[in-house]
DNA sequence: GTTGACCTTGCCATCATGGGAAGGTGGATG
DNA sequence: CATCCACCTTCCCATGATGGCAAGGTCAAC
């Protein structure tokens, strides 16, 4: 099958197939005497593995590891396990930046009137900065 | 001021200042004979500005937004609120897929023994893949 | 033999940020 | 005055995963 084909049969644009290969993600696909890479029902397992884990949000590293366990008949579940514990805690990391921002905006248009009025706490903090207001140390670039 | 000293009191990086003049969300600053950009406290005060908001996760434009509602002395709280209640909107969405994944995968790892044996719930449902695992449209990609 | 769908590679863009190179400035010290 | 070090300048490159586009080759059907 062609790309095409497996991209639609794995859910893997073919664009990323590519790039899956080109970063040696998967194996170099077969290719026929013209050049098209050619796939079998396995290469669409491993996409749709890949796609899988990618909705779960693990990186390009975290995936070629959980390739590798995948392929290890003889794997220990507490290596998998151990991927995923890590991957968990870095979601929580993050969620707990994205609401940490949250709850300090919400704080903030919860006092704003909202109405015609210049009056504004949101702009008040950003202009001169509440460092304090949630426990954040000085510059701690909580970013991304 | 030189730009070193503007990014040490601002806590915004002379990289990223120079980036933000050059994206124009900062006005040109003002040069010495031999190009040294100059700035003021109240530069300083802007960039403080900038970094708070980039800090509550505030993206570019939205910046550039904000900095126009701050100059305005004639807006509309409302105005601000507006574009605050739409970004934490937006972080919350993001939270809620971040959630939805940490919670896939904490149910999965709460079914892994995570001991020496192979067997795996985590790796199973990446290469078998419940697609049903949890309220989510076919291929609805849970990316980003 | 033409057409249309498909494939190839390669380059560009995202978004905010850092790194580094090559070269000019400025002030302090020998 | 020469030297040195810290600083400044611009320019290019890289990130991560993804999409878009363009120019050109392939294949199958009609």
């Amino acid at each position: 099958m062609n790309i095409g084909e497996a991209a639609r049969a794995s859910g893997v644009s073919a664009k990323m197939i590519r790039y899956y290969e080109s970063i040696g993600l998967i194996g170099s696909a077969v290719r026929t005497q013209a050049g098209y890479r050619v796939y079998e029902e396995a290469d669409v397992h491993t996409l749709r593995f890949v796609r899988r884990a990618r909705d779960l949000g693990f990186s390009v590293p975290q995936i070629e590891t959980l390739l590798a366990l995948w392929r290890d008949r003889s794997r220990a579940s507490a290596d998998v396990k151990q991927v995923a514990l890590a991957h968990i805690a870095e979601l929580e990391a993050r969620m707990r930046q994205l609401k940490q921002m949250a709850d300090t905006l919400r704080h903030l248009a919860d006092n704003c009137c909202g109405d015609g009025r210049p009056h504004c706490p949101i702009i008040e903090e950003l202009s001169e900065g509440a460092e304090a207001a949630s426990s954040r140390s000085p510059h701690a670039s909580a970013r991304r």
